[in-house]
DNA sequence: TCAAGTACCGACAAAAATGTAAGCCACCCA
DNA sequence: TGGGTGGCTTACATTTTTGTCGGTACTTGA
């Protein structure tokens, strides 16, 4: 960090948002509707508790979601999209259009990939 | 891949395009002008030759970025951004701008991360 | 009393991404 | 004959990310 680079364009703060293996569905489905713990690890069926724990502490950090705790009984957790999130979601939407129209191109040529990012369904 | 789900919205192959650790960064070189081997080496001084040259290629297996071999003497290789790439580039603004405008809300906040994605400058 | 549901935490292990260092081959110049 | 450049390749090590599995605390219902 000994010198300023000229080229800060703001993409390396957006993608460390977003590269983790499931937030771009998770923001997704937040944005579709707030959802509670429970909710999302039926959503997001092959997400593990950890997985879905840290990714959305880590988005709530960032700024992206909201955890609420309503004090009831049972004890319930509502994560839900912030206003921050919505424009990142804006923000995203040209991208998955690139990603959808030129689908094939990258998708499925490469083998030994696809398993570690990029769960499915994006 | 049982079940095809309703949600394909493109971002899973977009970011699995753009998410190595200098992808982006290469992908803005090639932009600004094509550029061969070494000369990325010089632009971007932190990355190793291995990483260098892989990611080219798989950028190169994704369509977004073109290789060319020159056979001259000594033996120059040029590395130019596809029309594909441009596009994706373009599709990349929008959340560079998200990025910087809401610069400082994610970034330093962190301590532990930042290190291994988004090398600086970005 | 036992099972089940909700929302987690944490140790450990596997897998994936990245880094380090060395070597290769063809050529040029001295 | 030896060193330097260009564009790589390969083996191995380290770092980062993700997964597995078990446990916690509380409460309701059978």
């Amino acid at each position: 960090m000994g010198k300023k680079q000229p080229d800060s364009c703001g993409l390396g703060p957006a993608l460390e948002v977003i590269s983790g293996k499931w937030k771009a569905l998770l923001l997704w489905q937040v944005h579709k509707a707030p959802a509670r713990f429970g909710e999302l690890k039926r959503l997001v069926p092959d997400i593990s508790e950890k997985m879905l724990i840290q990714q959305l502490r880590e988005m709530e950090a960032d700024g992206i979601v909201h955890r609420e705790v309503f004090p009831e009984v049972p004890p319930r957790v509502e994560y839900s999209i912030t206003e921050f999130g919505i424009e990142l979601d804006n923000a995203l939407i040209p991208l998955a259009r690139w990603g959808k129209q030129h689908a094939g191109r990258t998708d499925g040529q490469r083998p030994g990939k696809a398993s570690a990012l990029a769960p499915r369904g994006l």
